[in-house]
DNA sequence: GCAATAATTAGAATTATTCTAATTATTGCT
DNA sequence: AGCAATAATTAGAATAATTCTAATTATTGC
């Protein structure tokens, strides 16, 4: 298995403070969820998922949980079009894959420099926060060694 | 004023009728609003520009036409995080920028390749239909009437 | 000119998300 | 420890954008 960035329960807990924000039991849960199973899921699919651990917790809470952890930065927003967001532990710089037959969302890993390159096009007085780059197509049918995973 | 890569109402209707759709008076004026302005309005804006030329034109309908002009690649959809889908009559390859702060959406243009160097890190198997490039950031503070967007 | 097909319309339905108000938990003081 | 202040959770209602439905109107091919 690929170690994959993640965070231990302390450094969520301190990311949280650095934000002004609390850790908590759900919070946790659901970082935990995101961490396991890194398919990008929606809310309502992490709700599903914290249930069977936690099975009070309710939805505005899953989905409180979520906006506390892409403040911090713990995790990243995906939409696709007009379909739901969806939610990504991968912190590294990467772009995504939506394959329109499947539904599935893969994490594409990018090089150095082709985000700064993208930037350059800028004109003077644009100042970036954040690129996002999203692939549309479909994959030919392959168990695929180095895809992250697949939803639904 | 810039000559805008646009289509002739003949030239409407016949890329209408290439993907089996018909032309219409409603299709036409939907396509008419978006060149004239090119500022990104969402389906809501349309219809409510749409209005003032065909007061019986209804939402639904604007909708409808929209998804006609998407779907013969007249136009383009944008969408933003979580907002309303964005209509686009640019078909130049371009990026597009969104300031967190007036909500207004730009155009970048894109040099020739950058596309491709993207699509280059795909790995074996996976067929690109589309790529999106989405900047987030805000504008340093400039007359509108020059940055509305980048036209060609 | 007529049947078949497609588009339009108004309004209802749906879906994802956000808001609200009440309750519960946590923190920082003394 | 006790207590006020603050934050988080909860269930359910509200909202916003979009899609669906069923009836009507328009267009096309024969």
């Amino acid at each position: 298995m690929i170690p994959l960035a993640q965070v231990t329960s302390d450094a969520l807990s301190q990311r949280l403070g650095e934000s002004g924000l609390r850790s908590t039991p759900q919070r946790e849960i659901v970082y935990d969820i995101l961490i396991k199973r890194r398919d990008h899921p929606t809310a309502d699919e992490v709700f599903a998922r914290v249930k069977a651990e936690l099975p009070t917790i309710s939805l505005a809470t899953v989905y409180n949980c979520l906006e506390a952890l892409v403040q911090c930065n713990l995790i990243r927003q995906v939409n696709f079009d007009r379909g739901p967001t969806r939610y990504c532990p991968n912190l590294h710089p990467h772009a995504h894959f939506h394959d329109e037959v499947t539904g599935s969302t893969y994490d594409i890993d990018l090089p150095p420099g082709i985000v700064e390159q993208l930037k350059a096009q800028l004109p003077e007085g644009y100042a970036v926060s954040d690129v996002e780059i999203m692939f549309r197509g479909k994959t030919r049918e392959r168990r695929p060694a180095t895809v992250e995973h697949t939803t639904r």
